[in-house]
DNA sequence: GTCTATACCAGGATAGAC
DNA sequence: GTCTATCCTGGTATAGAC
């Protein structure tokens, strides 16, 4: 009979968490307080500490959940049969990423809370780690399977390629937030046609 | 006879700065508290708001101070005779950033600090423009002279190419930080090899 | 201009009733 | 499990003496 006491427990887990986004979004992790949280949550201090231990619990939930599905869709790229080349791949990431965060802006604050937040660092740390991964191996299959490369010279290509995509992304991410008017559909168009792929 | 008045200010705010920026890289912006900055500068509080309004403006000072000098280096090379390739700019302009602040994680926090303060935000917009309008400049200029392409093509090759530019120069800047072991040469040789240019 | 001491406040977290 | 009310810490900024 705990099953559905458990369930009830993960729904509020996550009405919390996206109430937390929410507020994180609106005002930024550190601006915003608990006190937004609870009143974007509806419920009350007590309710939401019965759930969460505190604000950086919430904050790992929130990143957490922002980009563990992100992960997991570059990797099945990387075995998807069917490759666009690689700066095409940039587009269909970051227009993914886009359409799940909406506003750039939280990913760059997270990133800053991971300067200083160490257990936020090691979560970041391995995000961009398996990113560099999943591109590395994309970039190595689509060598080698579009372009006819020898798998050994493919490889290395990757390697020394690979932080170079993942580069593209970071700077979308940031430039979409902070140069006015950016043009993303050039972006992506250059990055197709400029970098190697 | 202001003059030597005006000079000990500068030079009072000058030392509280670099108080301030030795705390804010060992806390970060937020977790240094003015306490830190007090303690690190080695005068007392009311000396220090006798010179700056409070922290805001102390974050403010220090970022200026951060990127200004840099900046100024970027438009220098874009009318500088001698020209190594863009990718090695990317090299070069790194490199002077490093020199200069260290640690990068300074830097990525004060992306994730703009992202929320409009004041900062305006700050960093304007940097990171001026950065994309260097290396405009200065791509456009080594597309015509050392490739001899004709000027209208190296001009828009230029506008499409920059924001790629800029964007290698921020994934080194948060992989630096993010990416445990991370190869700097072998990421500056993968730009040089694999970049336009 | 600079120091010490302190007022004041925001915000995170808890206690106890329901 | 949830609510209300409250405590308490940490941190910014100021007051007033020197």
């Amino acid at each position: 009979m705990p099953k559905v006491t458990d369930d009830y427990k993960e729904q509020r887990r996550r009405e919390i968490a996206d109430a937390a986004l929410k507020a994180f979004r609106r005002k930024g992790f550190h601006a915003a307080s608990m006190a937004d949280i609870i009143a974007e949550s509806g419920l009350s201090a007590g309710a939401i500490y019965g759930h969460y231990a505190g604000k950086d619990e919430l904050i790992k939930a929130v990143a957490s959940s922002i980009v563990g599905v992100r992960t997991q869709a570059i990797l099945d790229f990387a075995n998807d049969a069917d490759r666009p080349s690689p700066g095409e791949m940039v587009r269909i990431f970051l227009g993914g990423i886009v359409d799940q965060v909406g506003d750039t802006t939280i990913l760059i604050q997270m990133w800053g809370e991971a300067a200083t937040n160490p257990a936020l660092y090691e979560f970041v740390h391995g995000v961009i780690g398996r990113l560099v991964g999943a591109f590395t191996a994309y970039i190595e299959a689509w060598h080698t399977d579009v372009r006819g490369i020898d798998v050994e010279e493919a490889h290395q290509l990757a390697v020394e390629q690979a932080p170079l995509f993942v580069a593209v992304c970071q700077g979308f991410i940031l430039q979409s937030s902070f140069v006015r008017d950016f043009d993303a559909d050039a972006y992506f168009t250059a990055a197709a046609k400029h970098l190697p792929g």
